[in-house]
DNA sequence: ATGAAAGCGCTAACAT
DNA sequence: ATGTTAGCGCTTTCAT
């Protein structure tokens, strides 16, 4: 009976002897399968892999007998033995101020998008939070071969440990915005476009005081304020310094800064906002001034999350699209592991058009 | 020279004869760091998880070496060899009929609150995408050996799948409603309380026809109709049958689903939703309808996403409290993983008083 | 068409 | 305090 020869367990050292080990049944393995099937651990093997060495029948069998024992090639196993991974790293920085609070809809979101797509390819995504401040151990998910490379969240304020999470060879892809000397590759929308055009939209429509409502310490707000310029530039409108607006993307602290705006005495008859979450606070502070959107103030934001046109006023915005993105960054990363040239994408930003804008 | 006799490459089969070998450096593991250290991998390895058997000297040479190399213990090899996991499998499932379209800022959250506390307690985790009616390939996840155990986020139809998952051991943690003859583990709100709250809250503002709107097929939403319906009782109210509105957490269902009931013949002058993003929609829809919240129509949701306290007016609503939420999973899995037995939690659902319900 | 055996990268018992 | 060696669960060459 050649087959029975490794039966009796053989386990070598570890805890097998402490008094859980009852409790816990072993977990099935292969060679349990081929046990059963009555075939070697090859056999069984190359049954489970379709491979087509093996007959149709004892394929058959030992595929039957996997599926209604629950039995899954051990991964970990399979990956060190193949050299091969199929995880995705995927990090979500959090600034410590900000108390670890998931950050935007906006990134929740593309998380989905991310996971979705990730899915669809046949990959796996490994979710981390990492310290703004700390993004470079977010290199260490590949180091340790957990991920066959990362995809970072939002830019931050962190472009060298980017860069240098790049020279060192990370495969690596950052949703953000397009900078010069760049050396990571970056998926993100045409900023200074979105930003253009929705800038162009309020003065389109007659507003002149038209304020800037993000932080343009962030490489992605400070292109949106780029386009904001270009748009005053090509009206030939002076746009008001004061009316640039510091605030980040937090909701909570925009609704401070908004707060101080309404209060202020620089009048303003539109709000451009860095993204759709500062938008919708700054439409719920001025209506709690009294003030009318958009009769009295024009509001456009940033995103298009889906909150945005069920939002009262629903909420003019730049379209930042999602599913698009996360394909994007996905196919990226693909590309950089498989030794293709990734290069930088700029998604299309267009206007969305809603109540918050009307001319009015 | 004891240490230099395996440094001549022996990797065996595999294509490491292909075309691109050349350009990846092999990746660095212990047996070069090892080498590079002049020690043995035994040394090697013990100076690198702080083993008090090495000395003070060698620990920091090889810890250093590892430092500047950006080596990192592969963590699938250590895993396997160990045989331990540090990875945790959260499902998102998906319905067909959504087009894949990730669910809801809720859930979102969830899955971030989730991630904080993992990493807070040394786990990784792991994201996936499941089709909702093939929710038990979750099982695969821990078959697999890929994860410990799993999360899955949302309970949707799959009652019996669940319960299935859970007989066959696999160590199961699900947020959603706590169900009678249930044999996984729930963690969620305390449903039926937070609807009968909300809705006493809105018969005492003397709101006598009071709209449900929620699909009760969902364990969730059912319960939260049972709170609903329990208000009514004890104020010796009759519910409107009528105005009991089915409709998924989905926003666009919503909306049709509300301009149906605004349209129609049935009066009301309050909205209990079953989500924040369903309320918000209704009042969106009821404002375009020329209607006033709370004036005309008090409404309360549920959730208290970030949104809510930003929304115009903003949003009255049961909080479910998030980061609670998130721990309250991992520590119940962990639980069960330890063999420990973990109870099924229902946390406090509080009412928070906004604008949506203001007495008016 | 199937089996025996080597080894993926690592750790820990068992040597010294 | 350090080194030798077996083996975690699997796949694949090499042999039959």
């Amino acid at each position: 009976m050649p087959h029975s020869k490794k039966s009796a367990p053989k386990r070598t050292d570890s805890g097998a002897a402490t008094v859980v080990s009852s409790v816990r049944p072993q977990r099935l393995q292969l060679a349990d399968i081929a046990r059963l099937a009555g075939v070697s651990m090859s056999t069984a093997s190359r049954a489970l892999s379709n491979n087509p060495l093996v007959s149709e029948k004892t394929r058959g069998r030992v595929a039957e007998l996997a599926r209604s024992l629950n039995y899954t090639v051990n991964a970990g196993a399979q990956s060190l033995r193949l050299r091969q991974n199929t995880t995705v790293g995927v990090v979500l920085p959090y600034s410590q101020s900000l108390r670890r609070k998931v950050s935007d809809p906006f990134f929740l979101a593309l998380i989905g998008s991310i996971a979705t797509a990730l899915t669809d390819r046949g990959k796996e995504m490994l979710l981390t939070r990492v310290r703004e401040d700390h993004l470079a151990s977010a290199g260490q998910l590949y180091d340790a071969g957990r991920a066959l490379g990362v995809i970072v969240i939002g830019q931050w304020h962190q472009h060298d440990q980017l860069n240098a999470l790049a020279a060192r060879q990370v495969p690596l892809v950052v949703w953000g915005a397009h900078l010069p000397q760049q050396l990571y590759c970056t998926v993100g929308s045409d900023n200074v476009e979105g930003g253009r055009v929705a800038t162009q939209h309020l003065l389109d429509a007659g507003r002149k005081r038209i304020a800037f409502l993000g932080d343009i310490s962030e490489p992605e707000a400070a292109q949106r304020y780029d386009g904001y310029l270009k748009a005053h530039a090509a009206c030939g409108v002076k746009p008001v310094d004061k009316l640039r607006i510091s605030t980040s993307f937090d909701a909570d602290e925009a609704r401070v800064e908004i707060a101080k705006l309404v209060g202020g005495r620089t009048k303003f008859d539109g709000i451009f906002a860095a993204s759709d979450v500062i938008a919708m606070t700054a439409i719920s502070a001025l209506m709690q001034a009294g003030l009318r959107v958009p009769q009295d103030v024009s509001v456009v934001g940033f995103d298009d999350i889906e909150m945005a046109r069920h939002y009262h006023p629903s909420l003019s915005t730049i379209r930042q699209p999602i599913d698009e993105a996360g394909e994007a960054m996905v196919d990226a990363l693909l590309d950089i592991v498989a030794g293709r040239k990734a290069v930088p994408r700029q998604l299309p930003a267009v206007l969305i058009q809603r109540e918050s804008s009307l001319p009015g």
